[in-house]
DNA sequence: GGACTGACCAACC
DNA sequence: AGGTTGGCCAGTC
């Protein structure tokens, strides 16, 4: 069957996703946005909790910075500091310096 | 089979 | 200045 996609959405999320350097993050707007639905930044959300393997979902964090994901957020967080990626003493992505600009 | 929730963000008041 | 609602849609009960 379907060699159908699911939907265009998803898939590209982990697109998108795929396509972050190291050290760089995403917040879960940005995404929606960049996919045609600024609202649907919950959509995108789904999609991480899915977690499909192979995927740096862990580079997607709130477009705050705050670094969330039921019980794996320090877990997370972990790994960015282990990419390079610079945190806040807040615990915050410093997205001012990390956010990609899709450049 | 239907209804609710949910790793959120942005706009509105 | 802050708080609340709205909106997307599929997975879960």
């Amino acid at each position: 069957m379907d060699g159908k996609p699911v939907n265009p959405f998803y898939a590209q999320v982990y697109e998108i996703v795929g396509q972050v350097p190291r050290g760089k993050v995403v917040s879960y707007g940005q995404i929606a946005r960049a996919l045609g639905r600024p609202r649907s930044s919950r959509e995108v959300g789904r999609a991480m909790r899915i977690c499909p393997e192979g995927l740096p979902w862990q580079r997607v964090v709130m477009a705050d910075g705050s670094v969330t994901g039921g019980g794996y957020a320090e877990l997370r967080r972990m790994f960015l500091e282990e990419e390079g990626v610079p945190f806040l003493p807040d615990g915050r992505v410093d997205m001012s310096a990390c956010r990609w600009d899709g450049c």
